[in-house]
DNA sequence: CAAGCGTGGGT
DNA sequence: TACCCAAGCTT
């Protein structure tokens, strides 16, 4: 079958090396695979395996998730990170359930209007867990493409356009090499093409790799934005209160909250951030989760 | 479209 | 020690 090189390379290097991840195994199911990419937005997979295991056996359907209250989702997302996406999943749970008769559903389309659900998601979905054919990229095959196709040690800025037409042109036509080749391309960056000390050495296309052919040159692009400080921010303030809301069973005071940091001013903000979004809500004279 | 959003581990 | 990074999304 004609395809590629590097998807050729790529796919026979995935056989033999992938790592055995829940989600990939036979029938894993449509609702997992989409929970288990809900987590892994921004979440390393060693965090998310022990949290999406808890997960499906206390809720195994889109039905069950839908049917307890959202603060439900957000503490059993325990300390996963960014909870809003906890909220956006038992959303999604709910128009699964609601428009789509409790299955997930298959088109992209349908799937991007889910919330929390973007373009990386609708295609991981499409793909993974219905088999269908849609280039599928993500920052790990944006690494891989900069460095074998371009020659560039760091993926340029994101570019729905450039990306999916990059991965396009490298895609395999028949369905199921093709979904071999997104998970592949994926699981090479994540193991083999870091991006802070890739395993050239060990890799399987680094002789097709432009990057590696030309000596690895140091990138002269932009830089991403640099993060701002965590350490006494207004996120590290409202993980703090999101700890409190999740241990407590019953309405945290506002005294407690007061002690989770001194600052008033960034205390009140990160509160009202949290009340705003949904993901605590004022009860008895205290807060709760929603 | 740039900014904002948690948390923890690796270097 | 600081900083970087991790299967992104919404506003």
């Amino acid at each position: 079958m004609t395809q590629h090189p590097l998807a050729s390379r790529v796919n026979a290097w995935y056989r033999e090396n992938a790592r055995d991840l829940p989600w990939r195994r036979e029938g894993f199911g449509a609702w997992g695979i989409l929970v288990s990419e809900f987590m892994l937005q921004q979440t390393p997979v060693v965090r998310v395996i022990p949290r999406l295991e808890r997960w499906l056996k206390r809720w195994p359907t889109p039905g069950d998730l839908a049917a307890e209250p959202p603060g439900e989702a957000v503490r059993e997302w325990a300390n996963l990170g960014y909870p809003r996406r906890a909220l956006w999943l038992h959303r999604a749970a709910e128009q699964i359930t609601e428009i789509h008769a409790g299955t997930v559903p298959s088109e992209v389309d349908d799937l991007l209007s889910l919330t929390g659900v973007g373009d990386y998601t609708a295609r991981a979905v499409a793909v993974f867990a219905w088999g269908a054919r849609h280039p599928v990229v993500d920052t790990n095959t944006r690494r891989v493409i900069a460095r074998a196709v371009h020659g560039s040690g760091e993926p340029a800025p994101p570019s729905a356009t450039r990306d999916l037409a990059d991965m396009s042109a490298l895609l395999p036509y028949d369905d199921g090499e093709a979904r071999v080749f997104n998970a592949a391309a994926m699981e090479l960056g994540a193991v083999i093409c870091t991006a802070r000390a890739p395993r050239c050495a060990e890799c399987p296309i680094r002789l097709q790799c432009r990057w590696f052919a030309e000596g690895r040159p140091a990138y002269t692009g932009p830089r991403k934005p640099v993060q701002k400080r965590y350490e006494g921010s207004d996120r590290h303030v409202r993980g703090l209160i999101m700890a409190e809301l999740r241990a407590s069973d019953v309405p945290v005071t506002s005294a407690e909250i007061g002690r989770v940091w001194s600052d008033d001013d960034r205390r009140d903000r990160a509160l009202a951030g949290l009340l705003a979004d949904g993901l605590a809500v004022a009860r008895d004279g205290g807060y709760a989760l929603p």
